[in-house]
DNA sequence: GCCATATGACTACAGGTGTAGTTAATGGAG
DNA sequence: CTCCATTAACTACACCTGTAGTCATATGGC
């Protein structure tokens, strides 16, 4: 289950996370203004994200249309979750201040915290 | 610069980072709880950790003290950073509400973030 | 001074990752 | 019907990781 994705498959998923189903040319194109790979790059990563059963395949014509088998949301959580485990001992406001010292907090970002923590706190 | 430290890497880095200098058989020792280790692995991570320029070695007779050279919050906050921006498009609301989610909010944490946000907000 | 033991140096090796090349089939253009 | 371009399948290969084993050496106990 805690399926391992690498940093450049992660890129391949974002792709797919924003839009599926999609084939190979479409992630292709969908990355080209950030990345620079071969497009045979883009086709192997796609495929061990098939085999780790990341993403499902379906056939069109001669092509695969590729489309992610886990839920942004459920990787997201895995990973934040692992994050704060390693390096805060599992405890978030370290991991939140530290984002605030590099500069990463919005006024917005702020005020949806705010929100959040209202909300979590009834 | 951006170090890449692996996951067992991080395990070791937690050990120095919590108390340093500390040999290798120390680390080991500290590492016995939780990780079933045999020391040459141990010995093994320590190398690379100083090859990659994240440890320094001081020599203690036959053997080495080891110190972090780059300090735990300096990697957290690039670990956090990269983190949100590969997952979350940088925004740290949406971070915290996954954290919140998978139950990894105390009400301490809570109280930790408004405070932090308060902070934040002058 | 001699030997067991601790320790660092070097070596190993399978599986994952980044980054592609080669081959073969197949479908569309002419 | 033939040939080219697209696409999947297979292969490549160096470097990273996890997890150690072997060897030489230095040290402390006797």
């Amino acid at each position: 289950m805690a399926l391992r994705i690498s940093q450049s498959e992660l890129d391949i998923m974002n792709v797919l996370w924003a839009k599926s189903p999609l084939a190979a040319s479409d992630v292709c194109d969908a990355l080209d203004n950030d990345k620079d790979w071969s497009s045979r790059t883009v086709k192997t990563l796609l495929s061990r994200l098939v085999e780790k059963g990341a993403l499902s395949t379906e056939a069109d014509g001669r092509r695969y249309l590729y489309t992610p088998l886990i839920a942004k949301e459920t990787y997201a959580s895995h990973a934040a979750r692992s994050l704060s485990d390693r390096l805060f001992g599992g405890r978030a406001a370290p991991l939140v201040a530290h984002l605030a010292e590099s500069d990463g907090l919005s006024d917005t970002d702020i005020e949806e915290l705010e929100a959040l923590l209202a909300k979590l706190k009834k």
